[in-house]
DNA sequence: GAGCATACCTACTCATGCGTAGGGTTACGC
DNA sequence: GCGTAACCCTACGCATGAGTAGGTATGCTC
């Protein structure tokens, strides 16, 4: 039933889905949905609270945390994207339709906390194990930018059905790691004449 | 009046927003917005062309296609964290709302391909000049990558009024152009046992 | 078999909001 | 002063779709 309702919502949108559609792609009738998951808007929160879950299992249970840093990041991020490849209309959901409702905003931004603090932990760990720190706010900056690359390069590949999840993670770990690598190493890039 | 249409579609959404409103905002009545810019949908193709335009010539203009790769690119990035900083009300919202929404892929296809071109082609020039050559698919995959993680720190300024667009800026610069700079060198990262 | 509960459906109400019909108002020509 | 034309408004028609009321079938208890 929740699986009826992501592939509407995917496929028409939040708005463009009727409750009509989505009940007649469950086999049931409209209320029986009512019955079972409440209004519309609670559908679609509970829709997008089990593709996240999904999600955040099949990355955490690929990136163990005693392996260094690139193999985690290598590994997360092919979980990462095997799992939207795999569930592209979830994916849809999750992030186009959420992003653009300011209704869900509030879930998206406490899915995508947790997932700018496990990136930022993967980094911290990396650091410490050279011995070296960094403050806070630069890792929390780094991680968001790698993560919504991420999510940009996810966007990409939900949009082409003949593109390799394989692939696309490995394009996104040499934008991502070969970035951060020099980072890690202390090397930064400063701006010209300042 | 398309600064009216503009500002309700950011804050309602393309479909929380009505005409109605669009119309008072403008301080006129609402045949007059049919009269002179049609249908709801249209009105919104309008929007998302105009911000869409002025954000790439914002980024066009600052990046002058004879400096090196790295100034071009600071320059641009510099731009484009200007432009969507001034206008945080126009152009990501809209994109957000016009991905959410079929109705929009084609128009959007449109504009994702200037946007890649922009970006990508900044890439491509730097490529040439050392006398290599990248597939475009790889080029765009890039480009997408460091446009998702531009908008994330975005994102990320915008919820932090106390932090300086410069320095924010200037991070990106160090995510973007040291993972970018090595992919320039030839150097590429491997999946391990690949 | 009467009473009752469960599970489900058809067919409705009602609010919302896009798009428009038709009426008023001002300015100008004669 | 009267026609008329450009301009803009209020006030409506109408479709859509969320949510519900009330009915029907099946099964279970005593």
């Amino acid at each position: 039933m929740l699986d009826a309702g992501v592939r509407v919502f995917s496929r028409r949108g939040y708005h463009g889905a009727s409750m009509d559609e989505i009940a007649d792609e469950a086999g049931i009738s409209k209320p029986m949905v009512y019955a079972y998951l409440g209004t519309k808007e609670e559908l679609f929160v509970a829709c997008l609270h089990r593709e996240g879950t999904r999600m955040m299992e099949a990355i955490a249970g690929a990136a163990a945390p005693d392996l260094p840093a690139d193999e985690r990041l290598w590994r997360g991020l092919r979980a990462f994207f095997g799992f939207v490849g795999a569930h592209r209309d979830g994916w849809s959901v999750l992030y186009r339709q959420a992003r653009a409702e300011p209704l869900f905003t509030g879930e998206l931004t406490v899915m995508r906390a947790r997932m700018v603090e496990v990136v930022a932990g993967m980094l911290d760990h990396a650091l410490r194990a050279e011995g070296r720190e960094v403050a806070e706010t630069e890792l929390e900056v780094v991680a968001y930018a790698l993560v919504g690359a991420t999510e940009s390069l996810a966007d990409w590949l939900a949009d082409r059905p003949e593109a390799d999840p394989e692939k696309t993670a490995t394009r996104m770990m040499n934008v991502a790691w070969l970035g951060a690598g020099q980072l890690l190493q202390g090397i930064t890039w400063r701006p010209p004449g300042g």
